[in-house]
DNA sequence: CGTTCATATGGATATGGGTTTCATTTTCAT
DNA sequence: ATGAAAATGAAACCCATATCCATATGAACG
């Protein structure tokens, strides 16, 4: 039960969900996936991405990043080692960073504060090296 | 030059835009504020409260948080020390936190990657003691 | 003070990501 | 097989925000 799936019912379209967002290395929003699918043949409802990726966020088992205009990015986790990422804002990629530092620190905030049920996220944007003017 | 207004004509609503923002001491989005300002008799349209907050944030003016549903929250920035927010998930209140461990994290990734204008953004959320079920 | 003109305003309309609805289809248990 | 429960998906909707454009307003000049 602790499968992949995270839904009582296999479907076909699920499954093709969970593969193409596995083959995606990249963070990727809703519409371009499912634009993604259709491309490559796969029958699948708009609707029915959104659903499958909300359903894997609140499985946790996608990394997701709030992209400028309220749009949301989704992210296939390989593991369950690092959450936040630099993300290049020219060509879109991305790459793990290691933040022990910050969740030591959110912890700390958490329990320093009175709070409860702390969350954090944290985005790191800038212009990778392959994408920076020659001229700087 | 530094001065507030970050505009070329100072005009009553321009003000009391920035009046009413000031006044407000936590997040507001761009709809509650205008609904607040109009019920305190200021006569602006809602155009010109985005307008406006966009301004403020083009000048760096005001602290933007992305809330849940692509909804973007607005503070002034009473001077230029902090700029991370526990906030609370039930009442929306929030309190600053230091965050000089995260700058200087994020400061160092941005070294170490070759990344260049890095930026960053990092938002906790809780729920306060205020708030917290007694029972649990 | 009044004319001029660039800029600001704001209602209407558009945009765009995301969600809801609901009739239809698919899956599972019997 | 068969019927109940769950999933699907096209269309309709929601809601924050952006754009259009006719009108209003402040500033500069005479």
């Amino acid at each position: 039960m602790s499968d992949l799936t995270t839904q009582q019912r296999p479907t076909r379209q699920r499954s093709a969900l969970l593969e193409a967002l596995a083959n995606c290395h990249d963070f990727i929003s809703a519409q371009d996936l499912h634009a993604r699918m259709t491309a490559e043949g796969t029958r699948i409802g708009l609707t029915t991405v959104y659903r499958g990726l909300r359903d894997l966020e609140a499985a946790d088992a996608v990394d997701v990043i709030q992209a400028s205009a309220g749009e949301r990015l989704y992210r296939w986790r390989p593991g369950d080692s690092h959450r936040h990422y630099l993300i290049c804002r020219a060509c879109g990629s991305s790459r793990p960073v290691d933040s022990e530092v910050v969740e030591e620190w959110a912890g700390r905030i958490a329990s320093d504060s009175g709070f409860a049920a702390v969350e954090h996220t944290v985005e790191l944007t800038g212009v990778c090296a392959g994408c920076q003017p020659a001229t700087e």
